[in-house]
DNA sequence: AATTGTGGTTGACGTGGATCAACGTGCCCG
DNA sequence: CGGGCACGTTGATCCACGTCAACCACAATT
């Protein structure tokens, strides 16, 4: 166990079995017994503070990480100084998959609040998973996840209108927080406008009148970033039926 | 060779270690020795026609595709009948990941012409990338490259005006017929100005139109589906520097 | 050679969201 | 407690791209 490290390590080791997120997390429908395992893998905990990144664009990879607490966003950055939000991670999300490909990061990931992940070192991620299949069974589920993800939020940059976009993300948010046992209908944003605007393809402002247009028709209530969806229903609606701009 | 087999599946059987595509496909950087080991991978062969759909949405997941010869286009839809392309894959890339998260396709993956990929059952690569490391590792990097090249689009469609993506699209195809050997300058795209425009997050005829305007400019020469850069350097400065919309 | 169809181009016009600008609002820090 | 600062809202204007519509090119079909 090791102390001198500044704030970022502490010496808490993981243990997935014992983490009450397993079932939001990598191991998530693992046997007991494959679990035990687990915690062979995990190797310390790091604590980062807001505004702060756990990895930036460029950085070796080494690890993936799990968090433990609080939240991310991952950015990917133009030569001419244009950036986009390519997701927004809650607790139980896996980040760093990005750098695999390459072995060094492709993108930054900053956390929006005080945050802890689990450090998990890639090199003994795939040695563990070749001895135990649940292991690897789970980890290809969250990379595919992952895709599956990026194309959902390709058809919503592609082929949405602005209130629809911000419908959709309300509704995954809302989706997001009741799987982690808060309430679907109300929550904390814990991302600026401008940052919400940038993940989804549109200005700031574009984003706040939607924000306005909804509170208006009654569907969500918003005050700053405090959200109350009033009618998930209509919300629902809007994504369905007509519009679609381009 | 056989002739009796009506389409899909022909009994060649396919084999990694003869087959000219290693160095793009799966296999890339894996060993003389451990490449041997894949032919047990590769099941049969199936051959799609044009217009022809090698797995649906909604399809159960059981086998990842290696492209043989030929090309294919990525679609989602929505309930309400809008669409989204969401890649267009060309020989030796793997189709099929999308399936594993929920052991169901979540897209649809067409023929743009006649093609013909290699059955890779999930079940037995799972298994076998258990045993060779290298098989494992390049797995991985197939799935994180998707993921990469995913937050791409992303960035284009969510910060690009319509020549930048238009340029960005045919910079990318030109760098994907060099790495087959074809002329970096000089190809035919297999695919409609719509779903080039769907791809975009456009319209087809501002794809067009884009298309009008390079020719105009002197940075590429069109007709119709013929292609040919005469300023590349032109096309990568434009996504380079100024402009950025929303 | 006429016929139909699919894909592509081009023009005229309309509009959703970007841009620019002013003004609130809550929060940190001296 | 007051002053600065980041973040958010709202209004006025502009423009890139969507929409609608006409027309063209090429290929397949007869």
């Amino acid at each position: 166990m090791k102390a001198a490290v500044p704030i970022t390590v502490n010496g808490l080791k993981a243990s997935c079995s014992q983490c009450n997120l397993v079932e939001l997390c990598l191991p998530f429908g693992m046997s007991e017994h494959d679990l035990d395992r687990l915690d062979e893998l995990v190797g310390a905990r790091r604590k980062i503070k807001r505004q702060q990144s756990l990895y930036r664009a460029g950085d070796t990879f080494e690890a993936i990480y799990a968090i433990r607490a609080g939240s991310f966003k991952t950015d990917v950055l133009l030569e001419d100084g244009r950036d986009q939000v390519t997701g927004f991670q809650m607790t139980g999300e896996i980040l760093g998959l990005d750098g695999i490909s390459t072995e060094s990061h492709s993108c930054n990931a900053i956390a929006l609040e005080d945050s802890e992940v689990c450090v998990i070192p890639y090199a003994k991620l795939e040695e563990l998973s070749r001895e135990v299949e649940g292991l690897q069974h789970q980890f290809h589920k969250v990379m595919s996840r992952e895709i599956v993800r990026d194309h959902g939020v390709m058809m919503l940059l592609g082929s949405m209108r602005a209130e629809e976009r911000l419908a959709a993300f309300l509704l995954n948010m809302s989706q997001r927080f009741t799987a982690r046992g808060f309430s679907p209908a109300e929550f904390h944003l814990r991302m600026t406008r401008d940052e919400i605007g940038s993940y989804l393809g549109l200005k700031l402002e574009t984003v706040s009148r939607a924000f306005s247009r909804f509170q208006e028709e009654g569907l969500v209530s918003v005050q700053q970033k405090h959200i109350r969806i009033l009618n998930a229903a209509s919300l629902k609606r809007l994504l369905q039926h007509q519009s679609g701009n381009r």
